[in-house]
RNA sequence: GCCCGCUUGGUGGAAUGGUAGACACAACAGACUUAAAAUCUGUCGAUCUUACGGUCAUGCCAGUUCGAGUCUGGCAGCGGGCACCA
């Protein structure tokens, strides 16, 4: 064969339509041994961009891997289409939603098609369909019935001026992003999932996930937040009128108790609440306090402010001591009791609140470095361990011991108890949206909230809703707002919230299963396929997304869907695609072809010259214009170029810089590796031409080729079940570089064969379409690649007759010897004496006084 | 503010506690070419030295160890998450 120019795109073309023809990835029904794998499914924004390669490059190249080794490997797509910009898109352009998300969905698919992946298309799923969200409302209903779903008032964050609730992300700096009117935080009843009933399973499993990445698990089980503490009662001084006597505060650290010198209760506490009816100044602070939007980043970075009540509580352990009690705008009424003791001497915002309001600081706990805290302003408060001062029949123990007696103490006078506590609150999954799941409930003044009846689902998502009015669509749209009460036949309407789009991807795994049934999922296929093998997505859905798939998984259990409780079996989560920013002296934002090296190493504006500034390299977004879109690297340089490059530097967990220079190295890779092809199978043919005798032994150079080619094998293999892709890379590349030389010096046709197939197969996981392509080219017929078995090291050849090792001295490195394979200790001492930097430094009259010796690896020699 | 990470040449990165910088990118030099591109070959952490070779170097400061990029403690910088973006 000649050696053309590799025309990437009439070969990728060719092999993307050949899968699609043949229908290769497609998985009819699970096999013996399954394999799942699954990325997280985009939202169908309509433009790809460099993240989507990167996930997509990462599970496409599992899948493929894992293809190798017979089994059925499930590899599906799907998109989750409900979400605000497509509300968005209807506001600002007044198109409808759901032909703006089916629109882009086609427009993304396109560019999935041309990344050459591996998908099972006749499964996908799209979630803003009806026949996906008809088996979520099933769902719905049966958590309803199994009461894992109720209503209480919870607070939203509320632009007076659009009349609608906004998400955290459209709060800038207390203001509506598009109104930029202040908001304010209303009390709306919504509709709760009770994850908290599964805080200690949820908690209690994540050891049972030892694929999971450390830091996913650590970030869960914070979240989590388990805690043992007291429930602490103060009794009032002068209650309230119809009020508990008892103020009742939550505490994890109940041993610090002597230390309390105030206590403070959250804005929205039901005693603050009641104060405020007789005091307008109170009324305004709380006011003030409930401005801020609903983020618990908000919430403490906010400046520490209180407001003193008259109120004064009953130490429990001493009836005259009595501590002011503040409204402070750092508690929160959703954890605990929404009331805190203060200890300003062993908490940090403690000690802020007490500087601020000139309250006493009481040291309860010695540092056992001997520090003693003083009351320096720039003192902190002491947070470690230690044994207990100033607290009566506390004193002398440790914290924990303390703890311990102290509730022990609360229990038997009766002012408290120890209590559990976790930060994990109830998932709120009402949105005041339109372009969501609707939830199948209706309100009837008679008869209360009444679930639709299974056979009036689907409630559908009325089409052609006006956007004009502020506020949600739904509301308005009387002909599917009014309905008939299901039990009393009288006048109802319907719930008009729809579901958190977090509710669809908690459960899409599942549906892959069997993406078409009448019901949410076949058992079996869920049995078969189910747990996903792997699970590829970004680290910033560490938490909620992951924590709620695996509470959904739990929640379904307890309906008899499904007997296992756990969805992912193992995870990988990738970092960011990176880009250098660049601004011009007015300090806009540039995008990068707008932006040009000058001779001198600056950079300029392309269109006149101008200086530009250059900024740190940070994740690709659109606001900074620092995106490169990949559908022109796909047009120029093709999908396995991109692929590689995806692949071929840093690993997937590591935060990716998108460099230009690096993707012409890919590029180059790639069209080296086609010459390298034609390049051996010409050679092949000289030497077949040439009628060699055969021979019967190997030659030398054969002999180590092998022994490459074998350790190859390993490493690549290792490298991809550790999905280190980069060390894969780097070990072809290698490979690639020896073999080249080997092709023209070897007359071992066979060898020169087997070299190419298994280069080949090495990297068709990565790039499969040039692979695919030289493999038809060389054995004649159209395979697909992925399903030839994956070749196996042959533990003769991984072995090397000699290695080098390092000689120390004291640690430093001397000398190296080259030594048969696992040389003996006397054998290396022996050498290693013998070397001039080590005789020098016994010359000089060192001792030696011990010897380390690591077999195949190091002596260190330790003298004095 | 709280929780979780990350930090190694000019750049991306490699390295079961055992020869720091594999494999690349960029740069430089050379070969081929009328020339350029492409390709091929070589050099490539800093510093001292004509050389042999030495010294210093994995964000900073301590510690453990015969030996630390790797383990422990502290600090700094950067990034992610914080419950209604997905």
């Amino acid at each position: 064969m000649n050696a053309p120019l590799y025309s990437f795109k009439e070969v990728e073309l060719k092999w993307q339509n050949f899968w699609a023809h043949h229908k290769s990835y497609e998985v009819k029904e699970p096999g013996d041994s399954c394999y799942y794998v699954l990325e997280q499914f985009p939202y169908p924004s309509g433009r790809l961009h460099m993240g989507h390669v990167r996930v997509y490059t990462l599970g496409d190249t599992i899948a493929r891997f894992q293809r190798g080794f017979g089994k059925t490997v499930l590899h599906p797509m799907g998109w989750d289409s409900f979400g605000l910009p497509a509300e968005n898109a209807a506001i600002q352009h007044g198109v409808s939603p759901s032909k703006w998300t089916l629109e882009n969905i086609q427009a993304m698919k396109k560019h999935f098609m041309s990344l050459g992946l591996s998908y099972d298309w006749s499964r996908e799923i799209i979630t803003s369909d009806v026949s996906y969200y008809e088996q979520e409302q099933k769902i719905f209903l049966d958590f309803y019935k199994k009461g894992l779903i109720y209503r209480k008032e919870s607070w939203v964050n509320w632009d007076p001026e659009e009349k609608t609730v906004l998400a955290n992300e459209q709060v800038i700096n207390g203001r509506g992003w598009r109104s930029g009117v202040p908001v304010e935080r209303r009390l709306l009843s919504q509709w709760f999932l009770k994850i908290t009933k599964f805080s200690d399973a949820l908690l209690e499993n994540l050891k049972d996930l030892p694929d999971w990445p450390e830091n996913v698990r650590t970030m869960q089980e914070k979240w989590i937040g388990r805690s043992q503490g007291a429930r602490i009662f103060f009794s009032l001084k002068d209650p309230l009128d119809g009020m508990n006597r008892n103020l009742e505060v939550f505490s994890t650290r109940p041993e610090t108790l002597f230390g309390a010198s105030f206590l403070c209760i959250a804005p929205n506490h039901p005693i603050a609440l009641k104060l405020a009816e007789k005091d307008e100044d109170l009324a305004a602070f709380i006011q003030e306090c409930l401005r801020q939007d609903t983020s618990e980043a908000t919430l403490q970075k906010a400046e520490k402010k209180g407001f003193k009540t008259a109120l004064l509580g009953e130490h429990p352990f001493d009836k005259n001591w009595t501590l002011p009690i503040f409204i402070a705008n750092f508690v929160v009424m959703d954890y605990g009791t929404g009331a805190v003791f203060g200890c300003p001497a062993h908490d940090d915002r403690d000690l802020d609140f007490a500087r601020l309001y000139d309250l006493p600081i009481l040291p309860v706990i010695e540092d056992p470095n001997g520090g003693v805290f003083c009351k320096d302003q720039d003192d902190e408060a002491y947070v470690g361990p230690g044994v207990l001062i100033h607290s009566e029949f506390l004193n002398g123990l440790d914290i924990n011991e303390a703890q311990r007696v102290v509730i022990m103490r609360l229990e038997e006078i009766k002012k408290g108890y120890g209590e559990i506590t976790y930060r994990l609150r109830d998932w709120g999954v009402s949105r005041q949206r339109y372009w969501g799941c609707p939830i199948p409930m209706i309100h009837c003044p008679v008869c209360g909230v009444v679930p639709v009846p299974q056979e009036a689902l689907p409630v559908v998502l009325p089409e052609n809703v006006s956007f004009d009015i502020p506020g949600n669509p739904l509301d308005h749209d009387a002909s599917w707002k009014d309905v008939l009460c299901p039990q009393c036949d009288g006048k109802a309407e319907r719930e008009t919230d729809t579901l958190d789009t977090f509710f669809e991807s908690s459960w899409y795994f599942l549906r892959f299963c069997s993406p078409r049934a009448s019901i949410p999922f076949n058992r079996n296929d869920v049995q078969a396929f189910m747990p996903v093998d792997i699970y590829v997505g970004g680290v910033e859905h560490a938490v909620l997304h992951l924590l709620y798939s695996r509470f959904f998984t739990m929640a379904l259990k307890e309906c008899g869907y499904l007997d296992f409780e756990e969805p992912f079996k193992s995870l990988l989560t990738q970092g960011f695609v990176c880009h250098e920013t660049y601004q011009d002296e007015k300090g806009a934002w540039l995008y990068p072809e707008e932006v040009k090296k000058s001779k001198d190493g600056t950079y300029v504006t392309l269109r006149d010259d101008l200086l530009v500034r250059v900024g740190r390299s940070e994740k690709m977004s659109k606001s900074h214009k620092n995106v490169v879109d990949p559908s022109v690297i796909l047009k120029e340089y093709g999908a396995d170029t991109a692929r590689l490059f995806m692949l071929s530097d840093t690993p997937p967990e590591r935060n990716l810089d998108w460099s230009e220079s690096g993707i012409e190295g890919c590029w180059r890779y790639i069209n080296r590796l086609w010459r390298l092809g034609s390049r051996a199978l010409e050679r092949i043919e000289i030497i077949s031409r040439l009628n060699l005798k055969s021979e019967t032994s190997l030659k030398t150079e054969e002999e180590a080729f092998l022994r490459l080619l074998n350790t190859t094998v390993q490493f690549v293999t290792k490298a991809y079940e550790l999905y280190h892709f980069n060390t894969a890379v780097a070990q072809c590349r290698t490979f690639s570089n020896d073999f080249a030389r080997f092709i023209e010096e070897s007359q071992n046709a066979p060898l020169i064969r087997e070299g190419l197939q298994t280069l080949l197969r090495l990297l068709s996981p990565i790039i499969p379409h040039l692979t695919s392509e030289i493999w038809s080219i060389m054995e004649g017929q159209d395979q697909v690649v992925d399903f030839l078995p994956w070749p196996k090291a042959d533990p003769k050849y991984l072995e090397a007759p000699t290695i080098s090792l390092s000689v120390q001295i004291n640690g430093k490195l001397r000398g190296v010897l080259t030594l048969p394979n696992n040389a003996s200790e006397e054998t290396v001492k022996c050498e290693a004496l013998k070397l001039p930097n080590v005789k020098q430094e016994f010359d000089k009259g060192a001792t030696l006084k011990r010897v380390v010796f690591v077999q195949n690896r190091i002596m260190n020699l330790v003298v004095v």
